[in-house]
DNA sequence: TTGTATCTGAACCGAGCGGTTTATAAACTG
DNA sequence: CAGTTTATAAACCGCTCGGTTCAGATACAA
C-alpha cells in the first residue's frame, strides 16, 4: 500500500489526472471507469496520464488512498471534549450519522467492497484509516469520560464499536442497497439521538436522564 | 424483479445451468464472472445455456432472486418464542451474527452493493427479503414480549433495527472490507451476548439481571 | 425405426478494454 | 533564439467479452 513505485509525481497536470480519476473511480467503481474516460474527464490525453501512472491499479490506488486520508481527518474534526458527555455523544452521533450515509462515504465503501478480491490491501487501508481510526478517537474519548466519571464502561473498545454501529440504525443499509441516497435531516437526527439514548442507557452512571 | 420476461423454464438442464451460474456469480461477482465461465461450471454449452436465459442479466436476476428467497427462510427458522426473552435473544444473537458474517451473506451483500448502479431492483429484492423481512419478524415478536410484559419498547421496529444492528459491532465490518473471513464461535458468542446485553439495559423490564 | 426436440462444440462477430506508439505541437529554460 | 521537456491526438495492438450461428450428435417419443 505505501508502494509508491514509479510514480511520476513531478509535471503540471498531476493533480489534473488525479482529480479526473477521483471522479470517474467514484462514480464508476474499478472495472466501470475506463482509462479513455479518465483521460478525458481529466481533459488530459491517455499518453499524458500514462506518462504519470504506469497502469491503471496504481492510479486507483493512489485516489483511494487520497480518499482515505480525507476521510481521517474529517473524523478527527468530530469530537469537542469539552462539554458534558452526553452532549458530545449527541453531536459526535449527529456527525457520524451523517457522514456515514454521505454519497462520499457509501462510494468510497462500495468501491472497497466490491473490488475487495482485486485489492485486498485496499480494504484493509480503508479500515483502518477510517472506521478503526475513528473508533480509536472515540475509545480514547469514552476513557477520559470514564475516569471523570460520566461515564461507566468496562469495555471502552467495544463500546466506541456499538456506538458507531449505533449510528447506522434503519438508515445505512438503505444507503448501501441503494435503496434511499438522500437523507432529511430530522432523520438523521432521529437515529443519533436513538443511538445516544441507548448508549447512556447502558453505560451513562446514575439516573438516566433521557 | 417478478419479471421473468422470456426464461424458458423447462428442459432438462435448466436447473444444471442455474447451479452453475450460481456458482460462479457467488465467486466472481457479476462482471467478473464470464458466460464460459458459467457454461463450464454447469457442464453444458454456452449455445444451450443461451436457449434458456436471453441473456446475461437476466440469469444473474434469477440467481440472486433464488438466494434471496433462501436467506429469508433461513431467518425466518431463527425465533423460537416460548422460551424467556433474554434467552430468546441470546439465541437470535448467536444465529444472526453467525449468519452476517457467513461466506454466503457477505457474497451476496458485496455483489448487491458492487452492482447497485447496475440492478438498482436487485438490492431492493435483496433487502426486502433479506435484512427487512429479519427484522420485521423480529420487530414482530418483540410486540408479543412487550404485552407479555417482558420488555418495555416505545418503537419494537426501531428496536429490532437496533438489535442487528448491534450484532454486528467489531466482526461484520472485518469481514465486509475483506480483513477476516472466518470467525470462532466463542467469537461470535461474544458479540451475540454483548449486543443481548446492551439490548436488555434499555427495554428490558425490571431489574437488568445481567 | 422414424421424427422431433434438445444439446453440443467450435467458429465467428463486433465492441470495448488496457496499454503502446508515433509524429506533431506547445510550453518552459538557458 | 535554440533546445529540451511535456502534452497532444489518433491510430494501433492484442485480448476478452457477450452473444450468434450452424452442422452434427444425442436423447426421446411414436
Amino acid at each position: 500500500m505505501t508502494q509508491t513505485a514509479t510514480i511520476l509525481r513531478t509535471g503540471r497536470k498531476f493533480d489534473q489526472v488525479l482529480r479526473g480519476a477521483r471522479e470517474v473511480f467514484m462514480a464508476d467503481g474499478f472495472e466501470g471507469a475506463s482509462v479513455d474516460d479518465i483521460a478525458r474527464a481529466a481533459g488530459v490525453s491517455k499518453a499524458t496520464l500514462y506518462s504519470y501512472f504506469p497502469d491503471k491499479r496504481l492510479l486507483f490506488m493512489e485516489v483511494a488512498q487520497n480518499e482515505c486520508r480525507l476521510m481521517s481527518e474529517r473524523i478527527l474534526s468530530m469530537i469537542d471534549e469539552t462539554k458534558p458527555a452526553r452532549e458530545v455523544l449527541q453531536i459526535a452521533a449527529t456527525q457520524l450519522t451523517a457522514f456515514l450515509v454521505s454519497e462520499f462515504a457509501q462510494q468510497v465503501f462500495r468501491i472497497c467492497v466490491a473490488e475487495r478480491d482485486r485489492f485486498p490491501e485496499l480494504g484493509r487501508a480503508f479500515y483502518e484509516a477510517g472506521p478503526q481510526n475513528g473508533q480509536r478517537q472515540m475509545a480514547a474519548y469514552l476513557e477520559k469520560a470514564v475516569s471523570k466519571g460520566e461515564l461507566c464502561i468496562e469495555d471502552v473498545q467495544i463500546a466506541a464499536e456499538q456506538f458507531s454501529e449505533l449510528c447506522k440504525v434503519r438508515i445505512w443499509s438503505r444507503a448501501a442497497f441503494g435503496i434511499q441516497n438522500c437523507f432529511r435531516q430530522d432523520e438523521i437526527d432521529e437515529i443519533a439521538t436513538q443511538a445516544v439514548d441507548m448508549f447512556m442507557a447502558n453505560y451513562g452512571c446514575g439516573p438516566s436522564k433521557k
